[in-house]
DNA sequence: GTCTATAATTTGATAGAC
DNA sequence: GTCTATCAAATTATAGAC
């Protein structure tokens, strides 16, 4: 993977996160990069594959992030995803990559589909695990809504006291 | 507001729940409905005129539905804004459709925009009201926002079980 | 209200030269 | 790895007849 792969992959993720799937075209992609569209083919031979990297990517960055930033007790590890994920959304107002996408499911090619449903799965289960006790899976669920809820209602009002005032009983 | 321009409107609520504001044409509705896509545009001038109605209406019939299936308590509200939503991600998968346009904000026009945000501050207006308390704002949110997303999970998922884990604490 | 016809643009993808 | 050139299809929208 050399460095035009990951620029491309880097536009991608913000394209996406500012208008979804569709939101973006090869094209647009090659524009900023200053070649063509064609070359971009050579890099990724489809959307869909294109696509499914920068999910996979992303999931790998995110689970990186939280686990640097937190030990292995419950309170930190919710609170390392509450703020991993409002910084974005304070920076340039972005929610989850994987929220964006799970609304275009329709149009989805299999393999992207597959790597959301990957990065849920894969948050949810080390949420559980730190968690612990009887009610962990519950309480996983519970954060990982509550937080993916929160960015999209931070985006509608354009305003992330919104992620705030939704997310403040969670640790 | 005729039967034709009904119908549009609910095959254009389907087609966004499935697949996003480009998860169709006007000659999709137009070929479903057997009519020509040019005809579409004499009821709706444009996409975005046809998809704040559609979103306008939604608003409506779900706080129609959410009134008429709760008294004034705080449990109650909180269990219609749940069990209505449930009600669709049961039948077909669905999640709400001001959730599903909220990822692809940067595509779509202002006025589409306006209803959204519209949608989710008339709910969470009547949350708060119902609630009551120092607190009831906070947790409006925090009940609009693990609905949400409880149902964004559940569609990754494709599993309704993950709403109802995500959701359980709530009433 | 519906039609035919069409404009103007964009899209994902491919063939093959350099 | 990047290019030119191109394809086939789809998109939003409009003009004007019936």
């Amino acid at each position: 993977m050399n460095e035009t792969a990951q620029r491309l992959m880097d536009m991608a993720e913000a394209h996406i996160r500012h208008a979804g799937y569709r939101g973006f075209s090869f094209r647009d992609l090659a524009a900023e990069l200053g070649i063509r569209s064609a070359s971009v083919h050579h890099h990724f031979p489809t959307k869909g594959t294109l696509v499914a990297a920068v999910v996979r990517r992303y999931g790998d960055r995110f689970l990186a992030t939280v686990a640097s930033r937190s030990s292995e007790t419950e309170d930190d590890a919710i609170s390392a995803y509450r703020s991993a994920f409002r910084t974005a959304l304070e920076r340039d107002g972005r929610m989850c990559l994987c929220g964006v996408l799970t609304a275009e499911t329709g149009v989805l090619t299999p393999e992207v589909v597959e790597e959301i449903r990957s990065f849920f799965r894969r948050c949810i289960d080390d949420l559980t695990r730190r968690i612990g006790g009887s009610e962990a899976a519950a309480r996983a669920y519970h954060v990982m809504a509550t937080l993916e809820g929160g960015m999209m209602l931070a985006r509608a009002y354009r305003d992330i006291g919104a992620f705030d005032q939704a997310t403040a009983s969670l640790a």
